[in-house]
DNA sequence: ATAAAAACATACAGATCAGTCTGTATGCCA
DNA sequence: TGGCATACAGACTGATCTGTATGTTTTTAT
């Protein structure tokens, strides 16, 4: 990707993330980015356009990411505990402040947008991606329990931007009640 | 209070809870509440005082509802059962789109203000309601326990937000390895 | 009935929003 | 060296933002 269109969309990365969609305007982009802004509606016609952008790259960062945590490990079990991992590593991140799919299903309720449809889509790839780990781990519903998983890490990320520092904590103990939830089923 | 002043209240809360709080603008709360604007700022100085105001009302009005719901049922894990139902009947209304707390949370990163504080508080409350219920029932680890049954629920409120037609679903699951939780404790 | 209080409509200030336009400078390639 | 694409700075448009000012009408209480 040209350097210029990359400096913007890690800006808007950043600034999104932290202070929201709606409350970040293109100028302040602009200045982060070092960039004119006649470049910026060059490369992104409009901010609608970018935020999609954004969240695209994004998916696709979480996915490699996830994705090589998973691989470090050999069990099924303990690749799901991989993903806790990666979750509390997050948390503790001084640029975490929470979930941008998340964000952007708060602050945009119409549905049928684009930006909703690509949030949806990251956590539909999340949940059949722990869905086969389950699945390989000899989990007979698999499938329900993939769902249940994925809203505890949500709840997480949620509460973990609310009391950052009790992160830890909640993610240690959200693994145990999963832990035996997982045990449980065998 | 006045019914200026709670006309306002109202519309606010609508138009916060639906677009978030950024996004609406005075004059559309304004509008919406047919109220003059000098109205407005003689009740509430300021946008931010009224979210605070906003915030603070729901909190209220959310702990009286849980609460009335609560103590329609006898046993402490009929207690917890309620909460869980009364989020799924919350979820199937029109109007949901979310927890303000965790959306006003998600656009209003600077620790320490006010709002946040609210949002705080109200969580913490329902982790102490939920905690007592536990403990009621005889639960050796209610502490940590509530806090997972927090992280479940906001999980599952986030989730409802982004997937609406799955809501019911996601509260019958989420339930069924809770109350496997809660039995699996004695 | 009359005076005080509240709410009215509307215009305004100053800042910021998304997006456009102009004209200039820089780097690359032939 | 000449031609061209890219990026530059910064002014500008029209709309919207929060909050204020002004003068009138309606409600309320004595």
């Amino acid at each position: 990707m040209n350097v210029k269109k990359k400096s913007i969309l890690d800006a808007a990365t950043a600034l999104f993330s932290r202070n929201g969609y709606h409350a970040v305007g293109v100028d302040s982009i602009v200045a982060k980015s070092n960039v004119a802004k006649m470049t910026f509606y060059k490369h992104y016609p409009s901010k609608e356009f970018l935020i999609e952008s954004v969240l695209f790259q994004r998916d696709q960062d979480l996915r490699d990411s996830i994705c090589a945590a998973i691989d470090k490990r050999r069990t099924p079990k303990t690749k799901v505990k991989a993903i806790f991992d990666w979750y509390e590593e997050w948390f503790a991140a001084p640029d975490f402040h929470g979930c941008m799919f998340i964000k952007a299903t708060e602050e945009f309720p119409d549905i049928g947008v684009k930006i909703r449809e690509i949030s949806q889509n990251h956590k539909i790839w999340m949940e059949g991606m722990i869905s086969d780990l389950l699945k390989e781990g000899d989990i007979k519903s698999h499938t329900e329990m993939a769902i249940h998983i994925l809203i505890v890490l949500d709840g997480l990320t949620v509460r973990s931007n609310m009391f950052k520092s009790e992160a830890k904590n909640a993610v240690r103990i959200a693994w145990r009640y999963v832990n035996n939830m997982i045990d449980a089923d065998h």
